[in-house]
DNA sequence: CCTTTCTTCTACGTTGCGTAGAACTGACTT
DNA sequence: AAGTCAGTTCTACGCAACGTAGAAGAAAGG
């Protein structure tokens, strides 16, 4: 499928926690401002990033099937394709799906699952 | 946690498809075989590789925590450190660990499963 | 000791990613 | 209509990972 690098990580993680589409500029700005906080503020290491960065980004995640571009408004303007929950499921698909043995991998994965997330199976596969 | 290339992917096949260790030798023989195969035998592009290669990337997975070596005996004999169920189960881990909203991506997981792995991971969060 | 075999060192080509300048394009202004 | 300006695409560079392997070093057997 294709794994992310840092920033396009954090690109996509910006586009997964707003709902609307949004700018590259906009998306430059909100990436700024994230690291600034993580620096402390005070600090903001001049480490803004060129809005052609951002756009190249985009770009390669947009070939890469992740990101979706209104190409009509002229500052386009960019979206995920499907919600972070759905691709990070699509992930542990590729996983399983990658071995041979997947009942033997369920097996694994449930028994390191936290009671919590077992409870939350159980629900979802009961009802149905 | 690293992902692999395709050699190094080929490599671990065949670490965890043996039980036993191997030699760095035995690798590229079977690696030579399974490309043969895949070419229908005839074909055979004489993709053979050198041993030196299979080292470098038994090196690489060493270093990478996914291959353990036994220095004792002189040619040192090869091992996967963990089962390739465990090893996807980590994947499916990381993948779920990644992202905050838990619940939401094995509500995605679930409902994309075959009603068979579904029957199966029932199966596994019942008896416990 | 000397040859053979195995391992380590070093290296080169390719590809993906972070990064961004340069060039191009479309729109708004006057 | 021509100029300016924001936004987009093109091109490119440096770095790291990976596939690949030759060259050099080390050990085992005759």
């Amino acid at each position: 499928m294709a794994s992310l690098g840092e920033l396009e990580r954090a690109v996509m993680d910006l586009l997964w926690a707003g709902q609307e589409a949004a700018t590259a500029n906009k998306l430059r700005d909100l990436l700024a401002q994230d690291s600034a906080a993580s620096d402390g503020i005070a600090g903001h290491q001049g480490k803004d990033l060129a809005v052609t960065t951002v756009l190249t980004v985009l770009s390669r995640l947009e070939k890469k099937g992740l990101v979706e571009r209104e190409r009509g408004t002229r500052p386009h303007r960019y979206q995920a394709v499907s919600s972070r929950a759905d691709h990070t499921a699509d992930l542990m698909h590729e996983a399983l799906g990658s071995a041979p043995d997947r009942e033997a991998v369920l097996a694994r994965f449930i028994g390191s699952v936290s009671e919590s997330e077992a409870a939350t199976l159980r629900k979802l596969l009961g009802e149905n």
